[in-house]
DNA sequence: CTGAAAGCGCTAACAG
DNA sequence: CTGTTAGCGCTTTCAG
């Protein structure tokens, strides 16, 4: 293995002179950076991350906490985590994967033992457990979704709430005047998810604001249970004309539901959804939708995290990601009946 | 930050017997292990990561590297990424993830920096730019899937030519003549992804074995996609009864276009598949499929990995796991007409 | 069964 | 602008 002093031997430097070098931490002339850079390239070097770690003190290495429960959509969570390693890598780090499963254990042991730097925590709910932890971890994390109280903490994600009134909003403009939202599956409002909540608020908030008659129907990831509720919303709601759907996993089998029920999509009722983009685009009739921003939320989540690294002290504790809506096919103007 | 000599003030010893007794290299006395591990617990003690691996040239960490590109089933990688870090802690490993994208440059950045002890590779193809490379690190590694050489490599995955095998063994039992297998998109078959390739092989070697006339068609992973097969299969073998779907993404519009069509499965159409089983399970007619055990083909990858850093040299280089087919309702006996 | 001590390879004062 | 050097915290000979 060719180490430091083999290149500063080879440089004709001091090891020191190839670490600052490499690291920039302070000025080289021209001429000697480029003669330690040549040897580097011809001896081909590569520095020990762990010598590296342990003289620095920092591992340049980030820790990404994956769900793994029942009711989130993977192909979400999975572009979150590609967005995080590509922004990591883009400021020289790279990416532990933990599972929800380790909990906080396995936190505190990645932070203790110095194998990461920070941690990025996803799924939050409102009173997670690992909060407390979080706070006293002498390292920075960043968490995706907000608890009940961020204090001291660092959180991000889509306003949920702002995308639960942007759906009704959008529905009021439309002439709608009876809404229902069709939500996730109940077990994530019993372990209150903070985002699921909170689209109900905006949801609810914007219906009364706009004198809408409304109701949430949480609902199970299965066709069945889509069907279920589409049948329970005709009896329930017989005037119902919109639609609000957060949930991936049966926005398709709902509408089809709808349909073979007799209603047309958007002629009968207008359907909007908060799901990522491509599930939207992808349907038979295309959803007017709000953008799950998973690559986004990663993309500044580490960017949150890269900044408190660097001793940042203005990093913001909350950041909202405002809803950003897409007009499809599927909402339109109500009939006048 | 307490770190082993304060453990060993506090338990009475030298630090080299904290060492012993944490890693069991050397036998420790009963009484003195208990003293140390109760010195450890009291004062909170973790070992450094960067420290451990600079002295022992071993960072417990493994890399993964998982893929990106069009064509691949996410819920397959993502299940496949938890099995294997799940796995991996089990061996008391942590794991780096990699994206595709980094593309060689990663691999040999995390081996020669000593960040990572080993290497696991998903998505193979049939002339992997990376195999020269993975033959010449200085660390193992297993990759998923099979290239056209895997010589002095470690590969493991599903047996897919048996699996492709299979899927007609079993439709020529059930009395079928004509089959088709609807296959992954035309890109995957272009980049020469191994897997894809072998399905078709041990579809056509079967269908030839028993007599049976067969086509093969790929397929993009749209629902229009699967429709425009659907009819295309129709009008040019209109003596079809078997089909072998291998594409997640349309299995389900598949079937449905084919009942659009006209065609009841399995009344008048057998389908088996390959595919996750909760996929199969999950769809309005469950479908005959073979497993892909996403789970199992991490856990042993991880396993083969650890007996390849413990030193054994027995450690196989092909590892084909045998199809295993759950039989539900989408393939029956085919109606004498 | 246990201790002493020599590094592992790198960074960051400190000194010039 | 560059060199010298003292660690970073742990593992592992070597010695007993």
């Amino acid at each position: 293995m060719v180490k430091i002093t083999d290149v500063a031997r080879h440089a004709g430097v001091s090891p020191s002179t190839v670490s600052y070098a490499l690291s920039g931490k302070r000025p080289i002339s021209e001429e000697t950076r480029q003669r330690v850079e040549e040897s580097i390239r011809r001896l081909g070097y590569r520095p020990h991350a762990g010598a590296r770690a342990l003289a620095s003190s920092r591992s340049n290495v980030l820790a990404l906490v994956v769900p793994l429960r029942a009711g989130i959509h993977v192909p979400v969570v999975m572009q979150f985590a590609v967005s995080v390693v590509t922004t990591a890598r883009r400021y020289d780090h790279d990416v532990l994967l933990l599972t929800q499963e380790e909990g906080e254990e396995g936190l505190r042991r990645v932070a203790d033992t110095a194998l990461v730097d920070a941690l990025i925590v996803m799924d939050v709910q409102l009173h997670d457990p690992r909060l407390p932890l979080l706070r006293a971890l002498e390292r920075p994390s960043v968490m995706i979704g907000f608890p009940a109280s961020s204090d001291g903490l660092t959180c991000i994600d889509l306003d949920f709430k702002a995308a639960g009134e942007a759906c009704v909003e959008h529905l009021a403009r439309l002439g709608h005047r009876v809404v229902a939202l069709v939500g996730s599956p109940p077990e994530v409002y019993v372990r209150q998810t903070a985002f699921a909540q909170r689209v109900v608020q905006g949801f609810t908030a914007a219906a009364d604001r706009n004198g809408l008659a409304s109701a949430v129907h949480p609902c199970e990831a299965s066709p069945a249970a889509a069907r279920a509720v589409a049948e329970q919303l005709l009896r329930e709601q017989p005037a119902l004309t919109g639609v609000v759907v957060h949930n991936e996993a049966i926005l398709e089998p709902l509408v089809d539901a709808f349909e073979q029920l007799g209603l047309r999509v958007p002629g009968d009722l207008s359907v909007t959804a908060i799901c990522p983009d491509e599930l939207a685009e992808s349907l038979r009739v295309p959803v007017t939708s709000i953008a799950l921003p998973s690559a986004e939320v990663g993309t500044r989540a580490v960017e949150l995290l890269m900044k408190k690294l660097g001793g940042s002290t203005a990093v913001p504790e909350a950041t909202l990601l405002p809803p950003r809506m897409t007009e499809r096919a599927s909402a339109a103007r109500r009939a006048i009946a």
